[in-house]
RNA sequence: GGUUGGGUGGCCGAGUGGCUAGGCAAAGGUCUGCAAAACCUUGUACGGCGGUUCGAAUCCGCUCCCAACCUCCA
C-alpha cells in the first residue's frame, strides 16, 4: 500500500489523489434508499460498490464514518394518488411500518451480499428539526421563498451570488433546463421551473406531516441529505457517493442546499456508481425488466437459468468497475460462479500447502509477493475491483501450480508464504468481502468432513488395490449426490 | 432536443499512445488406470470513415448505434 488512493470525482471529472480533510479520517455519506418500495438488483450494485470502498478505506488504516440514510419521507407525491400511500392504506399499515418492512428487507439483502452495515444509518423523519433549521437557514441567506405554505429554493438567487454554481455536478445549464422546463408540468407556485421545493404543504389527507414555520407540511425531496449529512459529517466532508440516476437533480440540489444553507458544497469528492442493466438496459419494474435479489439467489426468474448464490452474485458484481454499466445476463453469471468457486477453491488448497525452501525466496516466493502487492494497487486506482481480481487470478495459477507440483514449494519461504495467506484473506474476504459459503462451520460440517474422508480413504485404497471397478462406482455414486471428487498428486479432495 | 457516459475477440469485462488484462467458453498438449481438476500452449478484438503521430483500442474531427439523466429511481 505505497502507492496514493486516487479517486474519480465527478465533480471535476478527473482522478484525484484522495487527501482527506482530516488525516487518518474519512467522512463518507452514501444516498441510501428510499423505503416505500422492495429493493432491487440495482440498489445491491450500487451499495456493494460503496461496501468495498468502505472496507478498503478501512483497510488503507483509515477511520471511516461512514453514514448512509435512508430516505422514509418526502418522496411521496401529494396528490392522493401516490401508490404506497394506497398500498399503506389497503393493508392498513402506517406508513412507518412500510418504511420498516422495506427497511428490514434492505438490510436483509445487504446482509446475505456481506456489506458492512454503515457508522450511522439515519432516517429522513427522524432529522425534521434539522431539516426545518436548514430551511430557514436558506431563507435567511436569500435562496429560498415561501408561498401559501411551500417554500422553493431560489436557483436564479443562488446562481447569481455564487458565480453560477448551480449545474456544476450534472453540467447542466439553468438557460437549457428553463427552455426544456416549459414543455413540462406546471410549474404551480414557483418562480421558475428549475426552483424546487424544500418544504411542501401537506394537503389534506396528506398522512406524514409535521408542524413548521410554514404551517403543517414535509420537508423536500432532497433536503434529507443536506440536512443529515452536515449534521454527522460536517458542513465539508471526504467523500459523497451515490447511483449515477441521482447526480441530477438529486445531487445538484443538494449542493445547492449545502451552499444555500452553509456556504459549503459538503463533499470534496463525489462518487457515482453506474447502473445494474439487464438485457441491455436498466432494471424498471414498469417494464418487467427486473429480478428481485431473492428471486435472483432462488432461480426462480425467467431472467436466470438457476439460482446463484449471494457472493456469486457479489464477485460478478466486483468483476466490472464500479463507474461502468454492467450487463447482468445469465451467461455471465455462470461464468462468474465458475470463476469464484475456482478462487475459493485455490484459496483452500493453499490453506493446506506448506513452504519447503527455508529462509530463501526463489521466483515463486517473489511471483506471490509482488502479485498480491500488484492487486493491492490496483485497489489505490479509484477501486478498481477487476484489475485487483485479475490479478489474484495470477496468483491463483500460482496456488494450483504449488499443490499440482507444475512449481515448487522449495521456491518459498516460510514467512513469504505466510504473509501471502494472510494478505490474500485479508484482500478476498476484508476489503473485497467474499465470504466461503460452504465453510460455515460446525459440527455438521466437520462430520462431513470426516465422512468424506473415510470414503476418500476407501477409494484410495481400491485405486491401490486397481480395483477400478470400486473406485470408479464410488467417484459416480458421490458425484449423484452432488460431490465431485478429484484426484490430486498429494491424494484427492472433493467440493460439493 | 440538452447533459453525461458508452460501443473491445464466442460471452462477460479491464485497459487513455508502443509493453500479457482477467474470468467463462473453445482447441491442442502434460499429468491420470480412466475421468474430473490442475498446469502449459493457442485468440493479430477494439462500431464506421478520415486525421495527428515513427507508432492509436487509447488523441482529434465527422458519422452510425446504445444507455442513463433532464419526472421518483442506486
Amino acid at each position: 500500500m505505497s502507492t496514493a488512493l486516487t479517486l474519480y470525482n465527478s465533480l471535476t471529472r478527473e482522478k484525484e489523489t484522495f487527501t482527506p480533510l482530516v488525516e487518518g479520517h474519512v467522512g463518507m455519506y452514501v444516498c441510501g434508499p428510499t423505503v416505500y418500495n422492495p429493493a432491487h438488483l440495482g440498489n445491491c450494485r450500487t451499495f456493494v460498490s460503496f461496501d468495498v470502498m468502505y472496507r478498503y478505506l478501512m483497510a488503507r488504516g483509515y477511520k471511516v464514518r461512514y453514514v448512509r440514510n435512508i430516505t422514509d419521507v418526502g418522496h411521496l407525491t401529494d396528490d392522493g394518488e401516490d401508490r404506497m400511500s394506497r398500498g399503506a392504506r389497503l393493508e392498513q399499515l402506517e406508513p412507518m411500518e412500510v418504511a420498516q418492512k422495506f427497511s428490514n428487507q434492505f438490510h436483509d439483502m445487504l446482509r446475505m451480499l456481506n456489506a458492512l452495515p454503515p457508522s450511522i444509518e439515519p432516517r429522513a423523519t427522524g432529522h425534521i428539526i434539522e431539516q426545518i433549521d436548514m430551511v430557514r437557514e436558506i431563507i435567511a441567506n436569500g435562496y429560498a421563498y415561501e408561498v401559501d405554505g411551500s417554500v422553493y429554493f431560489d436557483v436564479a438567487a443562488y446562481n447569481s451570488a455564487n458565480d453560477d454554481r448551480y449545474g456544476e455536478l450534472s453540467g447542466r445549464k439553468i438557460d437549457e433546463l428553463l427552455a426544456e422546463s416549459r414543455e413540462l408540468k406546471s410549474q404551480g407556485d414557483k418562480r421558475s421551473p428549475s426552483d424546487f421545493a424544500i418544504w411542501m404543504k401537506a394537503r389534506d389527507g396528506h398522512i406524514l406531516r409535521w408542524d413548521s414555520p410554514w404551517g403543517e407540511g414535509f420537508p423536500g425531496w432532497h433536503l434529507e441529505c443536506s440536512a443529515m449529512s452536515t449534521k454527522y459529517l460536517g458542513t465539508e466532508f471526504d467523500i459523497h457517493g451515490g447511483g449515477n440516476d441521482l447526480k441530477f437533480p438529486h445531487h445538484e440540489n443538494e449542493i445547492a442546499q449545502n451552499v444555500g444553507a452553509c456556504h459549503h458544497g459538503g463533499a470534496r469528492y463525489w462518487l457515482h456508481t453506474n447502473m445494474l442493466l439487464m438485457n441491455g438496459r436498466k432494471m424498471s419494474k414498469s417494464d418487467g425488466n427486473t429480478i428481485s435479489p431473492e428471486e435472483l439467489f432462488s432461480g426462480d426468474s425467467p431472467h436466470v437459468s438457476e439460482g446463484y448464490s449471494p457472493m456469486v452474485v457479489r464477485f460478478f458484481m466486483l468483476q466490472s468497475h464500479y463507474r461502468s454499466t454492467m450487463d447482468l445476463s445469465d451467461e455471465a453469471l455462470q461464468a462468474a460462479k465458475k470463476g469464484y468457486t475456482r478462487l475459493l477453491e485455490a484459496w483452500n488448497l493453499l490453506q493446506g500447502l506448506e513452504a519447503k525452501g527455508g529462509a530463501q525466496n526463489g521466483t515463486v516466493g517473489k511471483e506471490l509477493t509482488e502479485g498480491l502487492a500488484a492487486a493491492y494497487a490496483e485497489m489505490d486506482d479509484d477501486f478498481n475491483t477487476p484489475r485487483a481480481l485479475a490479478r489474484v487470478f495470477e496468483l491463483v495459477t500460482r496456488i494450483n501450480a504449488l499443490q499440482g507440483g507444475q512449481l515448487s514449494l522449495e521456491e518459498v519461504s516460510a514467512e513469504t508464504l505466510a504473509a501471502f495467506k494472510e494478505g490474500l484473506g485479508r484482500l478476498l474476504f476484508d476489503v473485497l468481502g467474499l465470504k466461503d459459503e460452504a465453510a460455515s462451520g460446525g459440527a455438521e460440517q466437520e462430520a462431513l468432513d470426516k465422512a468424506m474422508q473415510i470414503i476418500l480413504d476407501l477409494r484410495q485404497q481400491a485405486r491401490a488395490d486397481k480395483n477400478w471397478a470400486l473406485s470408479d462406482q464410488l467417484r459416480d455414486a458421490l458425484n449423484e449426490a452432488g460431490i465431485t471428487v478429484k484426484d490430486g498428486k498429494e491424494g484427492a479432495s472433493w467440493s460439493i
